[in-house]
DNA sequence: CAGATACTGTTTATCTCCTACGCGTTTTAG
DNA sequence: CTAAAACGCGTAGGAGATAAACAGTATCTG
């Protein structure tokens, strides 16, 4: 790794050894750029065209983010961008790092039960706040400055507990893995809420959420495809035990041990959380 | 397949009944359609565009399946297509449900843990073989038949169990979503791994995984990267809970109780269940 | 101080998608 | 036999990402 030709943003700063490992968009995460010299003052900014980004995003989905849009939202061609962004799929991660900026902190001394559901909960509404962030790839979800202060905090929950590393870092991970589906699901089903008083109402496609009545969508039945599909296409013989199960089927039930999906699903995987503690000994056996 | 050739878009006039009310993909799903009359025979079907973009993905990953490379595949006109499936999202849809064609049976009378535990298994394998299924959006993923007999098979498995319907589907709810993020967030370290191993090789970015050296691949360090920011950008005053847990960290331990990712979440959402079902008196104390 | 140089935003252009629309052809109901 | 219906295709438009070359500007070097 000389200095040939490199007309790209390589930015090495001399002597490079280990910075060329590393992902050029967890670089960019982290302000890790050589110093500007020469050249007119930049006008625009990485920060700024995130931030255009994530206000369109949030006012008319991941779809609406194109480079284009972005670029006119800012106030300058397309083109412009590229000067501060290696492309789109970069602009993508910085959004979803830039995310989790403003998680709200977990006191100290919480519980390590109590501490991991508040943990939970804020990943959760952090996705349902910021649905388009639900739809970025996999691939965009790198480790910056504000997604690592998410871990640190999961960790501090975890500090009392008698754990090594690795175990937790497993727990964790289930967590977050299991949050962001969580939220992806809900998110699915609100949106298909949405379509369905979109539909009932006579509505175009387009028609955003905003205009229309937010009761009529609270009220949206989750499952009226499925049971649509259940009682006209599926037949009883293909599918044995689903219509043995709903034949006394009346909608969701109102009071259910199960609040709603949400709670639920950080209530079992907790629960299993804790069998696992128990069972390593990491925590008082007469904890309730 | 009891259905004939099953063309057309449901040519459903204004004031249809109860079939307009589902999304078209869905009906297509189930081969709803107007038995043909008059016309050409089809020498294309819908069938075979599913099974040609399901090789295109199988092969190139989901990128790869444009209306014009389908189109190719078959060996026809990309519009040639829109006559036997409405748009690219449903094609996306029926390539869902068709994932789901192959679930290995499983038997009857296995215990409700051990059987939930193969169906979970079952379905994490299904998204690991095709790994494109994974990339798409939720909303491509409808009640079709294929789909509805996993869910059959989950309620088969939870027949023993003594509870209502509703708490059952939350149930399964909980595990299928569990199961889509761990295939998720599994193929994307396999990806990352994938990566890795290119880029220690010298290899340009498009080389396909086949090329490569599975070896390589299955020693890639999955926490390379995360290494690597917390040691060259994390500032240990702002991560502090994160550097103390990793002041002894040494990269993830061969011998550990957390086996591998899938089967440490699978065990600990099992825990879960475990523990509602017991709490709910669904089935009995003593068992083990 | 005078290039030289590096860096900025822009212009222009290419390539890839998805798909609306309308044509000619084939089949079959009446 | 005839006309409606269904099939596959050609054209073309719109949107999107981004490469390449360009012109202006601030800074460094001699």
């Amino acid at each position: 790794m000389s200095n040939d030709t490199a007309p790209e943003p390589a930015q090495q700063p001399p002597g490079t050894g280990p910075t060329a490992e590393l992902p050029a968009a967890v670089q960019r995460l982290w302000g890790d750029a050589a110093p500007r010299r020469r050249g007119p003052k930049p006008a625009l900014s990485a920060a700024q065209i995130v931030q255009a980004a994530m206000d369109l995003a949030d006012a008319e989905g991941l779809a609406a983010v194109s480079m284009a849009r972005v670029a006119e939202a800012v106030g300058y061609t397309p083109m412009a961008l590229y000067r501060h962004v290696a492309g789109k799929d970069e602009l993508l991660v910085l959004m979803s790092d830039a995310v989790a900026r403003d998680l709200p902190d977990i006191p100290a001394g919480t519980d390590w039960r109590a501490g991991l559901e508040a943990w939970t909960r804020a990943q959760i509404d952090m996705g349902l706040d910021r649905p388009w962030f639900l739809d970025l790839p996999l691939s965009a979800v790198l480790p910056g400055p504000n997604r690592l202060r998410g871990l640190d905090q999961a960790f501090g929950v975890l500090r009392p507990v008698d754990l090594p590393a690795d175990e937790k870092l497993a727990i964790i991970g289930l967590l977050a893995q299991h949050v962001l589906g969580e939220a992806r699901v809900h998110i699915e089903s609100h949106r298909g809420a949405v379509q369905q008083v979109r539909r009932a109402a006579g509505l175009p496609e387009g028609t955003p959420e905003s205009e229309l009545d937010p009761a009529a969508i609270e009220a949206a039945d989750p499952y009226s495809d499925f049971e649509t599909v259940l009682a006209r296409y599926a037949e009883p013989t293909r599918y044995p035990h689903l219509f043995e199960a709903f034949s006394t089927w009346t909608g969701p039930v109102e009071v259910s041990p199960v609040a709603d999906d949400i709670t639920f699903g950080i209530s079992v995987v907790l629960d299993g959380v804790e069998a696992y503690l128990r069972r390593r000994g990491a925590i008082p056996d007469d904890e309730s």
